[in-house]
DNA sequence: AAGACGGGGGG
DNA sequence: CCCCCAGTCTT
């Protein structure tokens, strides 16, 4: 890790943060921007959550990026700037749970406290053998237990380091590195070949399909309508283009302006059906997304709709987008003829 | 205890 | 296509 040898607390805490359920190159670039956009928590703090929604673009799992803001004003303002030193206290902040919390607290301040992620499970199933699930409030109790013992009074920095970095490089979730493995000898799981099948989990992943359709309307001077996503569902804070969502797919174009959450600002009659897109699949973890864009130019477009972002179209860039849509802008030629 | 929450890469 | 990733929060 480019961070490993750091001790500075704030960039512990955000690149724990970022790596949360993220691939290190993933992650990497984005911790890069963070640090140099804001190289202290006060810096951070003082952002703008929009600029902020922005850098973490494409990261996903975006009620980090608004966590981590409000993590930071609260450093920033309640504890004068300076992250809490310990395991308790870290867990405090928004966005750190028990494995953040031990890897702050053992990373940047020493404390003594082992951390329980996804390759510390896979390891200690793995080399015990046990079958006991790692998704369950027990599963994680007895994990947390034989981690706790195997780290013993070795330096928790060090072994926690030392067992992520084990599990990332030699007890891979696939094709293991056994051959080279120093404790292939002594792994339960290797001599009982069951390395390919551990760790257990309990709940099977349970997906749902959603046919989004959004509009993009243009008038005729390069201006174009978008809306900021709330509520409880996915992509929270971040804009799109106005969306209806159908429970069927292949829903005509016409057919849309009978649909319950058709804008009641955006007037059917009034627009000129340009163009839509082929359906596009987008897979998230717990949902199918199925994308149709339908473009539209809307001559008298009202320049103030409540809730709604009128702006040129050559200034989307500024805002935070899902995958869905950038992906779909990067394909920049679909739009030159419509603006 | 379940379910929700993104996106990318590997097999 | 399915699984996993330096998990956390809400219900």
């Amino acid at each position: 890790m480019p961070w490993k040898a750091i001790a500075d607390p704030y960039r512990i805490w955000l690149s724990e943060i970022i790596l949360q359920q993220t691939r290190v190159e993933q992650g990497l670039p984005y911790f890069e921007r963070f640090v140099a956009a804001y190289p202290t928590v006060k810096d951070l703090a003082a952002a703008r959550d929009e600029e902020v929604m922005k850098l973490w673009e494409g990261l996903g799992y975006y009620s980090r990026a608004r966590n981590l803001l409000k993590a930071a004003r609260m450093v920033a303002t309640e504890y004068g700037g300076n992250f809490p030193d310990t395991d308790t206290g870290l867990r405090a902040l928004p966005g750190v749970g028990p494995y953040t919390a031990a890897a702050i607290a053992s990373f940047a301040f020493g404390q003594q406290v082992a951390v329980l992620d996804g390759n510390v499970f896979r390891i200690l199933a793995r080399f015990y053998n046990d079958l006991t699930p790692i998704d369950t409030g027990k599963g994680r109790k007895h994990y947390q237990k034989l981690v706790d013992m195997a780290l013993g009074d070795a330096s928790a920095k060090l072994f926690n380091q030392a067992i992520m970095d084990f599990g990332a490089m030699v007890c891979t979730p696939k094709r293991t590195r056994c051959s080279s493995c120093p404790l292939a000898e002594r792994c339960g799981a290797y001599a009982a070949g069951t390395v390919g099948d551990l760790p257990l989990k309990e709940k099977k992943l349970k997906r749902r399909t959603r046919y989004f359709h959004f509009l993009v309307l243009a008038d005729g001077e390069g201006r174009t309508i978008i809306e900021q996503r709330s509520g409880k569902d996915i992509w929270q804070g971040l804009y799109q283009f106005p969306l209806i969502e159908t429970e069927q797919p292949n829903v005509e174009t016409a057919a849309l302006a009978s649909q319950q959450d058709w804008p009641e600002w955006l007037p059917a009659t009034a627009l000129g059906f340009v163009r839509r897109s082929a359906p596009a699949k987008h897979q998230l973890t717990h949902q199918t997304i199925i994308t149709v864009f339908h473009h539209f130019t809307w001559a008298e477009m009202i320049s103030k709709i409540k809730g709604k972002t009128i702006l040129k179209h050559n200034l989307l860039k500024n805002h935070a987008f899902p995958r869905v849509i950038t992906r779909y802008l990067e394909e920049k030629s679909l739009l030159l003829d419509l603006f």
